[in-house]
DNA sequence: GCCGTTTTCGGCCCGACTGTTTTCAGTCG
């Protein structure tokens, strides 16, 4: 891993040195997250919220619909699960669905049958499902945001609705202050309790939170279960230690040091900690509770014998480890969260609840353990996204991914010459404590008045004095280049001529970022043949929970890029991550090469570095595959042969 | 609903916690 609070197994031990200087401070909650954090708001809160939905995105929620209704109708489980799938499948797929129906291929994808299909094409051709439609139209509409209430199922809200006649939120939160709904068969007070404060937590909420504030709070609390007496080991579980961009809950995993020690005063002191608002739950094992900023945080104990089973099975994804389990009963074994167990060994009706089975496990110590023992070559937590990374590993073809270590530029960098907050001279200071060997500034370009964009004047001065600085710098080549902005119609906004005066170019679209796919395209598609570009900058423009940004045809941005030798960057800005690692991984099976830049606007932000790695690891990139590694002297003639 | 070199029918991952229960259903991850 890439870091010590999510240490895991693996990691080169010469990346030990570098790690020191990457360790970015905020993780372990001190100030520089702050300091992220109240950029990030300042960047965010000057955008304006509306998302564009894609064709995929449009039928990813059809389907997910489509699903909710056949639970709350109680049709057979599977049903709604093979759906799920298939918004999913929708959901990651870089390329538009369109195409597929087009050119027949979706008959062949894996996990759209018949029923799909229909529905899908249907949509395509009509903007309707009568499918779906008809479904839909078997149960009241408001019954499908009920499902989102924390501890309100399918069934609880099926029995409301037909015994009570409760068909919407509203009229849910008006039934539990009345008292309508006592007396149901297996509804007791304790449980309408629960669905009170479920709808509490719901508005309280507001969903997902990012990667970035989950980090900051998941280190705090991480040191504090440390410091519990009778804690061996604790470390982070769950989508954060995949690196999701979104992040529902915390979790954390912890095991004791002796096997006598209670697990439930562990728990006990877990839900005591200062950041904690509610206590949703404890037992033995496990406790839920709830920071003040609404997120949920799950600590779960196990014996240290049976810790790297259960750091794998906590760390999910959910997908990845079903598909892990059912490997497992091909081989006649059963996997959980214990450990890897033969099925003849292993006597479920003899076991204990919340204690290990009594058989001996085939492998519980370590991951690399038990992937070894179901034949896999070990697998990275930012792949396990069931996206193809286990059969990968079955034929031990998994890439060696990307480290923090191996990045050795940086590439997109702003100063007090636009809109950055510190001077170039320390901009390069701080990126040689990175230990980096080059470094490109890259300010705004004209038209970004707000971001106090370049006059071409003022862009000449200034790569005048980023030349003066380079000339007396030792250690670090610093490079004269421009953000410059890719207009709507795909022209720059600087003649050639001004170009020509520049070490590199990164162009970025920055305005119309709704314009519709075709145009999107042929912007993105101009600039990248444009002779003196030689990075695309964040090239959609989305802000993650804020701005979808624009969508292209990407198989043709990908091609006209590997054809013209230009990089397409990964921005590790918060909350940019843009590519996002669906787009990345697919970019790199195009044969493009990938940037990593962290697009800082000031030097602590030059610490964003890790998100933006996080990123390329979850998209299967590997050192050669980004830019950023290269020596000085090879990122010079990547950028020499594009002119 | 989807899938198939052990199946075109019969499978489809597994356990903890909670609440309403005297043996289990629902929810969650």
């Amino acid at each position: 891993m890439i870091f010590s609070p999510f240490s895991g197994q693996n990691r080169s031990p010469n990346t030990n040195i570098r790690n020191k200087r990457a360790t970015p401070a905020y993780l372990l909650g001190n100030t520089s997250a702050r300091t992220i954090h109240s950029k990030v708001n300042r960047r965010a809160g000057t955008v304006t919220i509306r998302m564009i939905m894609s064709t995929n995105s449009e039928l990813a929620e059809l389907f997910r619909t489509a699903a909710a209704v056949m639970e709350i109708k109680g049709e057979p489980v599977f049903k709604s699960i093979a759906f799920t799938k298939v918004a999913r499948l929708l959901e990651e797929m870089p390329d538009d669905i369109r195409q597929a129906v087009e050119d027949g291929s979706i008959s062949r994808m894996e996990g759209i049958g018949k029923s799909s299909r229909k529905i899908i094409e249907d949509y395509i051709r009509t903007g309707v499902s009568p499918d779906v439609e008809e479904l839909k139209t078997s149960i009241p509409a408001g019954l499908i945001p009920m499902l989102q209430v924390p501890s309100l199922g399918p069934k609880t809200i099926a029995l409301f609705w037909k015994q009570r006649g409760i068909t919407s939120l509203d009229e849910l939160k008006v039934a539990l202050e009345s008292g309508k709904l006592e007396g149901l068969k297996g509804i007791g007070a304790k449980k309408l309790q629960s669905i009170r404060e479920g709808i509490e937590l719901l508005s309280a909420s507001g969903g997902r939170k990012g990667l970035v504030e989950a980090l900051d709070i998941a280190g705090q609390i991480l040191k504090q279960v440390r410091s519990i007496p009778g804690v061996k080991r604790a470390q982070i579980a769950g989508s954060l230690r995949r690196w999701k961009e979104t992040i529902g809950d915390v979790d954390i995993l912890a095991s004791l040091k002796q096997s006598d020690h209670s697990g439930s005063d562990v728990t006990e002191a877990f839900t005591r900690f200062p950041q904690v608002t509610r206590v949703l739950g404890r037992g033995q094992t496990k406790a839920s509770v709830l920071t003040a900023s609404g997120l949920q945080v799950d600590l779960r104990i196990v014996p240290d014998d049976h810790f790297g089973a259960a750091l794998q099975y906590f760390t999910g994804s959910k997908e990845h480890n079903v598909k892990l389990r059912s490997i497992a009963q091909t081989q006649g074994m059963t996997l959980n969260e214990w450990g890897l167990y033969r099925i003849e060994d292993y006597d479920k009706s003899d076991k204990q609840t919340g204690k290990p089975p009594e058989a001996k496990p085939v492998a519980s110590k370590s991951e690399p353990e038990i992937y070894s023992a179901l034949g896999l070559s070990y697998i990275e937590p930012e792949l396990r996204e069931d996206r193809g990374e286990i059969e990968l590993a079955q034929n031990n073809r998994l890439p060696k991914l990307i480290e923090l270590s191996d990045i050795v530029a940086d590439l997109h960098t702003h100063t007090t010459a636009s809109d950055g907050q510190n001077s170039i001279e320390q901009m390069v200071e701080a990126a040689l404590r990175l230990g980096y060997k080059t470094l490109g500034i890259t300010d705004h370009s004209k038209s970004q008045v707000i971001a106090n964009g370049l006059s071409v004047e003022r862009l000449l001065a200034h790569v005048k004095q980023i030349r003066a600085i380079a000339e007396r710098t030792r250690g670090i080549r610093v490079l004269a280049g421009c953000e410059v902005d890719i207009l709507s119609d795909g022209s720059l906004d600087y003649e050639d001529a001004v170009l020509s005066e520049l070490d590199f170019v990164i162009a970025s679209p920055h305005v119309s970022l709704k314009q519709d796919g075709e145009k999107a395209t042929n912007r993105l598609l101009r600039a990248i043949e444009h002779r003196y570009v030689n990075i695309i900058g964040h090239p959609t423009g989305r802000l993650i929970n804020a701005r979808s940004g624009l969508h292209p045809d990407w198989s043709r941005v990908f091609e006209s890029a590997k054809q013209a030798g230009v990089a397409l960057e990964i921005n590790a800005g918060w909350p940019r991550l843009d590519l996002n690692d669906i787009n990345a991984r697919s970019a790199r099976s195009a044969g493009v090469m990938l940037s990593i830049n962290t697009d800082a606007h000031s030097v602590d932000q030059l610490d964003q570095m890790i998100l933006g790695v996080s990123v390329a690891r979850r998209a299967g990139l590997e050192k050669s595959d980004v830019l950023n590694t290269l020596e000085p002297r090879d990122l010079m003639s990547f950028f020499a042969k594009k002119r």
